[in-house]
DNA sequence: GCCGTTTTCGGCCCGACTGTTTTCAGTCG
């Protein structure tokens, strides 16, 4: 759990990202700072041995790291540390990080308002706002103190919660560390983290052992972790990050039960509890009793079974009436990975992707998919490169020779010519019609005019919906998992509109956004509208997002054909030729 | 701090929007 040598090329990124934003934060040279993101970025996705790198002194090879990068690089991958980042940090105040979460502040003004007024987080802000000293400030006014004021709720409420991923990578590195102690039979992640939800904010595991005490007095003592909470079989810890770890440790007769106790929901848990009861017994923390006598289920379907229930996949154990369908054994066959056969929303180096063409499709053909969609920006997203009408025609022209070729070689692989295009504020697309029609597919996205009235805002998906030429509705809600709220838009009403026109919804597998919201998947799923799990990818590496679209589209019940990127090849190409003759 | 067949210095994705301003800075996507 602590900082030895021989770092991951992830790790160093994370690094480098950080000093990116304590750069930043303190107000230095934007383009210094930038240099550290970009590299970040740039070592996101790079499959290279650092350590080998900074002895031969070859790290500058990599894009994007020079002479004191590499410096930086060389330092951390070969002493653990880094001297820079270490000083970033000692100078400054840990809650300056919270202050990036308030919308309306950024960098320059986080720095201003610490210069001028000695803001080093939140409380110290809202303690500014509300004396109206942050109207006083130069280049700030009464709108700018109140828009503060508003985004603070926002910066609190998403404190301590993190995304999927970065609770994950927390938690397998508990999970790792426990399965080491000797003491230990068995682990398991439990909580909303095993449910697959979006966001948690806790770190839940439960572990097996003949001696429960002794796991707990060795958890508690975990090196870096400040101590919480505790009782008699469980202990809370709180990271010097803010995220909250929970242990609970049972003796291994118990484990299952408490396993099952501790993945369900609340409503899940006490619906279990109630049909204990029905059956003249009883669930609770400490176990299944049934017909009197403690029940020691070997594993997690048996105690379902002896529920009289068919085994519920922890993503459904929500307490959403998954124990009617349990009861009635009809649980879906929920969709797995290793369904999908493609996917349909991804960059390239024509708009703001890092991988080119090629190197996109070859790392779909390695995941063994069979096709794979490319929808970059479109013209008027001109931040990310989006593409002019000839940029268009040069990429088709290059995605129609990539098919031949495959095809001259005898692969089994297509790539489908598709587009990003922005949905404009009146809820058109971004091209003409005449080059609309040269896509095999196009997602739809709203990128702009985020700000509109919510009628507003629904009657231009709605527009976007219907129109023939638009296969797929993109991120339908925008929102930016603990960054920025959903806009303004009535889901519902846009779901019935694509359920009529027969528009298909993306869950947009990026774990920033997740999006559709897998609330209203479900919703989507019972109008009977398609599903596509698209990953926004910009790299080769992030083609894998697809995973955590299958969170979520398991999370809302899907089974396999409900989702189009399930579809063999043929299939495929047959709905989106029958789609564009509708135009 | 990075980068280079317009540059080893002087740029750095770029345009819309907002609020603060009297010509622009900061944020956002």
């Amino acid at each position: 759990m602590s900082g030895a040598p021989g770092k991951t090329a992830r790790e160093v990124a994370l690094l480098l990202a950080d000093i990116g934003t304590l750069l930043e934060l303190n107000g230095e040279d934007t383009f210094r700072a930038r240099a550290f993101t970009s590299a970040a970025r740039a070592l996101e996705g790079v499959d290279a041995d650092l350590v080998a790198l900074a002895r031969a002194d070859d790290l500058t090879s990599l894009r994007g790291i020079g002479s004191g990068i590499a410096k930086v690089v060389r330092e951390y991958v070969l002493t653990g540390t880094s001297s820079l980042y270490e000083q970033l940090r000692s100078t400054t105040p840990i809650g300056m990080y919270e202050l990036l979460r308030v919308p309306g502040l950024g960098p320059k003004r986080i720095h201003t308002l610490y210069q001028e007024l000695g803001v080093d987080g939140l409380d110290a802000l809202e303690e500014a706002a509300r004396s109206g000293r942050i109207a006083a400030v130069a280049g700030m006014g009464a709108k700018t103190e109140a828009k503060i004021l508003e985004g603070i709720d926002f910066a609190r409420s998403s404190r301590q919660l993190r995304r999927y991923p970065e609770a994950l990578e927390l938690a397998v590195r508990l999970l790792g560390w426990l399965q080491e102690l000797p003491d230990v039979d068995a682990v398991e992640i439990v909580g909303a983290l095993r449910r697959r939800m979006e966001v948690v904010d806790r770190v839940e595991l439960v572990a097996a052992s003949g001696n429960p005490a002794r796991v707990l007095e060795a958890f508690r003592g975990l090196q870096g972790l400040q101590e919480g909470e505790h009782s008699a079989d469980e202990a809370s810890l709180v990271l010097s990050d803010g995220m909250l770890a929970r242990l609970r440790c049972v003796k291994p007769a118990r484990f299952v039960a408490a396993v099952v106790w501790e993945t369900g929901s609340a409503d899940h848990v006490s619906a279990l509890a109630e049909r204990a009861a029905a059956l003249g017994g009883s669930f609770s923390p400490d176990g299944l009793v049934l017909q009197g006598s403690a029940k020691r289920p070997g594993d997690e379907g048996i105690l379902y079974e002896k529920l009289e229930l068919q085994y519920v996949p922890p993503e459904l154990r929500e307490g959403l009436g998954e124990l009617d369908l349990a009861a009635a054994w009809t649980v879906p066959k929920l969709v797995e990975l290793e369904d999908l056969r493609g996917t349909f929303h991804c960059h390239t180096t024509f708009s703001d992707g890092k991988a080119t063409l090629e190197e996109m499709a070859e790392g779909a053909r390695e995941r063994g998919w069979a096709y794979l969609g490319i929808a970059d920006h479109s013209r008027t997203a001109g931040y990310a490169g989006g593409l002019s009408i000839e940029q268009v025609r040069k990429q088709q022209r290059d995605i129609d020779r990539y098919n031949r070729s495959r095809a001259a070689e005898g692969f089994d692989f297509r790539l489908f010519k598709g587009i990003e295009s922005d949905i404009l504020s009146d809820g058109s697309l971004d091209y003409p019609a005449d080059v609309l029609r040269t896509f095999d597919y196009v997602v739809g996205s709203v990128h702009s005019a985020f700000g509109l009235p919510r009628e507003e805002m629904t009657r231009r998906i709605v527009r976007a919906a219907k129109n023939p030429f638009l296969t797929i509705i993109g991120h339908m809600t925008g929102r930016l998992l603990l960054t920025r709220d959903a806009y303004a838009v009535d889901v519902e009403e846009v779901l019935r509109a694509a359920a009529r026109s027969g528009a298909i919804v993306e869950i947009n597998a990026n774990p920033h956004r997740l999006d559709l919201d897998w609330r209203y998947v479900r919703d989507a799923a019972e109008l009977g509208i398609l599903i596509a799990i698209n990953p926004d990818a910009h790299s080769v590496t992030a083609l894998g997002h697809v995973a955590f679209g299958i969170n979520m589209a398991r999370k809302a019940g899907l089974e396999p054909r409900q989702i189009l990127n399930t579809w063999p090849v043929e299939e495929v190409a047959e709905y989106f030729a029958k789609r564009k003759q509708k135009s």
